[in-house]
DNA sequence: GTAACGATCCTC
DNA sequence: AGGATCGTTACA
């Protein structure tokens, strides 16, 4: 299967920052072709994770075997487990050696980071997947431009005061969104 | 080797 | 409110 033509998102839009990323990821169309068939879905939450100063974010504490996906240069998914059970995705963004990634938490209509995955099927195989070049998972454009809202990340009271409450998670407002957008296929 | 800790979800 | 469940990380 391929991506319909002109739409994909490729790499020079992944290697920016994910404070300016993670917002405009908001309506795009993530792409699973699943038995020949095309599956997508419109992302409704985002969370920024940004830089070895972020103590929220993975690479607080530099390079380990499981943050070396978050080095590497923008558009490869970086995922992982969390509490033993869920698997989170996230797209890595930012120029290499600069640490940084946007989690995936919502699309139309999954709610949840942990959900979201379970339902497409993202596991431990995706792991450094490019979102570049990948057959089994791209992101296109759409002309939908939902409006959103930002507030603090779900999860990372561990993080200390002044990260904790950095307004990092995006999430479109409005409660149905079918209807509201179409895609230009 | 041992232990503590999660970027969550489900059930009570 | 509490349990599930296990990879990653730090430390002895």
């Amino acid at each position: 299967m391929i991506p319909t033509m002109n739409r994909r998102i490729d790499r020079k839009f992944f290697v920016g920052d994910a404070l300016d990323i993670a917002p405009a990821l908001l309506g795009m169309e993530l792409v699973i072709p699943k038995n020949g068939l095309r599956e997508s879905f419109i992302i409704t939450e985002t969370e920024a994770y940004r830089g070895e100063e972020d103590l929220a974010c993975h690479a607080r504490k530099g390079r380990t075997p499981r943050t070396e996906m978050m080095y590497q240069t923008g558009g490869v998914l970086y995922v992982y487990l969390v509490y033993g059970m869920h698997w989170m995705m996230n797209i890595v963004t930012g120029i290499q050696g600069s640490p940084q990634a946007v989690l995936l938490r919502g699309v139309n209509d999954i709610e949840g980071p942990g959900r979201l995955t379970r339902s497409l099927g993202i596991d431990k195989s995706y792991n450094g997947e490019d979102l570049d070049s990948s057959h089994r998972i791209w992101l296109e454009r759409t002309n939908f431009n939902p409006p959103y809202k930002a507030t603090p990340r779900i999860g990372i009271d561990y993080a200390g005061p002044v990260w904790k409450d950095k307004p990092w998670r995006f999430i479109t407002e409005g409660r149905n969104l079918s209807g509201n957008y179409t895609t230009f296929s």
